[in-house]
DNA sequence: GCCAACGTTGGC
DNA sequence: GCCAACGTTGGC
């Protein structure tokens, strides 16, 4: 059963072209225990994702990307040169988990206006005010109005 | 750069 | 376990 969730990123941190040229990527330095629980608990591989850049001018949807590694301990948490290193890690209580990604299609950026002006969108926890969840899950209805918001045909999902 | 909305920390 | 202080996120 296939789930779908929205994944932030700061494109000037790890831009979804990025991504396309890694081919796939660790989705390091998550440290909060909502988005953590949610890798850990909820995410399985095959699961698709929206790519959306945050702190960009407009904020937007990128791409979709797949999840190809299920949950594993967050190494850059117990490495002391890493600016998400966390003291309360350890290889026996690593805290964090990351999961693996691979880009799937691209997509026309889809904006943050765009998706607040489109009613049927309505709910979709992104829009909330105040959210600022860097996981969070998409019902299979949103995530497939905004593919087509972006370009992509129904039935490619 | 501002600031609202959170989440975390730590004293009590 | 409460809650004030503080830090972060992220749209605007």
């Amino acid at each position: 059963m296939t789930s779908y969730w929205l994944m932030k990123s700061e494109p000037h941190v790890y831009p979804w072209d990025q991504l396309k040229i890694d081919g796939r990527t660790h989705w390091d330095g998550v440290r909060n225990y909502q988005a953590r629980n949610i890798m850990r608990d909820d995410m399985s591989i095959g699961d698709l994702v929206l790519f959306y850049h945050s702190n960009c001018k407009p904020p937007h949807i990128a791409g979709v990307a797949r999840v190809c590694k299920g949950a594993y301990p967050d190494f850059t948490a117990q490495d002391t040169e890493s600016k998400y290193f966390d003291p309360k890690a350890s290889p026996e209580n690593p805290r964090w988990v990351m999961v693996d990604i691979e880009p799937v299609y691209d997509l026309n950026p889809v904006s943050l206006p765009e998706l607040r002006t489109n009613g049927a969108l309505e709910g979709m926890p992104l829009l909330r005010k105040g959210q600022r969840l860097s996981v969070q899950p998409v019902s299979k209805e949103h995530f497939s109005i905004v593919c087509n918001m972006g370009g992509l045909e129904n039935n490619l999902l």
